[in-house]
DNA sequence: GTCTATATTTTGATAGAC
DNA sequence: GTCTATCAAAATATAGAC
């Protein structure tokens, strides 16, 4: 294990209290609290509040676009690479459930990084949709209505991290599994 | 149609304005401005930012505790008693899309009304759980798992705010259809 | 690397004229 | 019912001592 350095911690601590309170309703001072120090202390480790923002959101926003190019790249059908994708959210959502939150809720208060984070947020969609019109074209998947089973996937991949650190009983492989059998076979006898 | 008050015009606009960036984002100023007056003048209508919020979250919360009662109340199967909550939800969302963002995102924000918010919740919640223990006990539905579909039907039917406004031409009736065949009996052929 | 002190801006809210 | 003027508190951030 590699030693957390200060400005690392500062950004995992302002991630929970981001998730807790949203980015605009947590201060410097909060931070600096919870950190057990000064706030102008913070600024030697950060430069800027939004910084720490930027740090959060845009490092799982290229995990998610580094994990979507590989199960692009794969030679698989259609309905496995929707496991895969599954296994993505659940595999990021576990490792680092507080920082989805601020991914989910606070990216419209990014700066400068505001369009590059839409744009990968944007590719990413575009690619989960194509991956759905690809398995029904193919047979694999059922109905004509990709744009709502997108929808509703998103939706409940997007919120893992609200309900993954209230389970922690729960392992990533068996959740990863539960949530393939719910989302591609439904709940119905 | 009743006229629209002052009052509920403010709230109206401030809906939308929370939706964009948030409660704690959204300065009386930027509300003010986006209503064509002076911050000060928002005070001969509303008692506080906080009340404003307040309007908006409570007034949905009962709707959906009113709306979840009357299913409860219904002789119907479980299945059909959860057609019935997505079309409750399909609703709202369809209705107050601007109001169901506070609700989802600010609710944490709330002060004197937080504690009966969280009651409101929880209790829909429970009364959500029942319904899929019961419906598995009665063998109308598959797999062992309530917890996780309840955490996935409930995620993408509190994400339909985000997604109703962007798909105009969809009606309510033919939406909600849609995910009853998603949720209900999944997307694999 | 943390502190105190402080500059500057912005915030929610009130008083009182019109 | 809206305005101008204003208050007190809280915000992000910097300077400089230790």
């Amino acid at each position: 294990m590699k030693q957390e350095t200060r400005k690392e911690e500062i950004v995992r601590v302002a991630a929970k209290l981001f998730k807790e309170k949203g980015y605009s309703a947590v201060s410097m001072r909060d931070l600096a609290s919870a950190m057990g120090m000064r706030a102008a202390s913070l600024y030697n480790h950060i430069n800027s509040k939004q910084d720490i923002l930027k740090e959060i959101i845009i490092s799982i926003a290229e995990l998610f676009t580094k994990g979507m190019n590989e199960i692009l790249a794969s030679d698989r059908s259609n309905i496995e690479k929707l496991k895969h994708i599954i296994e993505l959210h659940v595999t990021i959502s576990s490792q680092n459930a507080n920082g989805m939150a601020s991914l989910n809720n606070d990216w419209m208060h990014l700066e400068d990084q505001l369009v590059y984070y839409m744009e990968l947020r944007h590719n990413y969609e575009d690619n989960f949709r194509a991956i759905l019109k690809n398995g029904i074209e193919s047979n694999e998947i059922r109905g004509s209505k990709p744009e709502i089973m997108l929808f509703s996937m998103l939706s409940t991949l997007r919120s893992l991290y609200l309900w993954i650190p209230k389970k922690e009983d729960l392992n990533p492989k068996e959740l990863s599994a539960t949530l393939n059998e719910i989302l591609i076979n439904g709940i119905s006898k």
